[in-house]
DNA sequence: TCGGAAGTTAGGAAATTTCCAAAATAAAGC
DNA sequence: GCTTTATTTTGGAAATTTCCTAACTTCCGA
């Protein structure tokens, strides 16, 4: 799943938002929503996949957290396809 | 279909991205791609309805327009879930 | 070592998306 | 009016996504 597809999913942008405040555990993040744990854990699958996210195991609990870099490489992305401003940070190889 | 899910697909992007250097007929677009013209209609459906592009008619063709203002809506909106940098404009509500 | 807590994997149903060919609509020109 | 060009609508197949329950794995503490 890229990372636009990872985007798309309202679900997986809350999770997104939640992870902007520190690393979470799985179930701490599953809690927030009013689905199975099966179903987050998907969602998790995704997020990693498109390389949103990272996880580490701590003792019986997995730690999320979010990979800003990739991120920001999506909505980076978006912009220029649609030409409009950029996110504070590098260019990537254009003439400004 | 909302804006994130219209983004999510290639074609769509692809669209939108030839849209930046000015508005183009139905026809013209659909020849950049090796997808069938029902198949382009539809993309083009998705992102009317995401309020991304704007289409008119004239004469016998349909002109298809970029909506810059919705997309930096969208664009603004995963910047607000990763807590990255605005793209260039007026903030929405926000104590800065 | 056994039991419980935390997560993931497996299997499958329902809904959505993506695509196409055929038919329908719209406008222009003869 | 009839034909041609441009585009959309219809109907349907294949693939993907989203969600669930049940079963499994991993880790920790008693």
């Amino acid at each position: 799943m890229d990372v636009y597809q990872a985007l798309a999913s309202p679900v997986r942008r809350e999770i997104l938002a939640m992870l902007r405040d520190g690393p979470k555990s799985a179930g701490e993040l599953a809690d927030a929503f009013d689905l199975s744990k099966p179903t987050l854990s998907g969602h998790f699958a995704v997020l990693r996949e498109a390389g949103l996210v990272a996880s580490e195991r701590e003792g019986a609990k997995v730690i999320y957290h979010l990979n800003l870099s990739v991120a920001e490489e999506a909505l980076t992305g978006l912009m220029d396809v649609l030409r409009i401003g950029r996110p504070s940070g590098k260019p990537k190889g254009e003439t400004p």
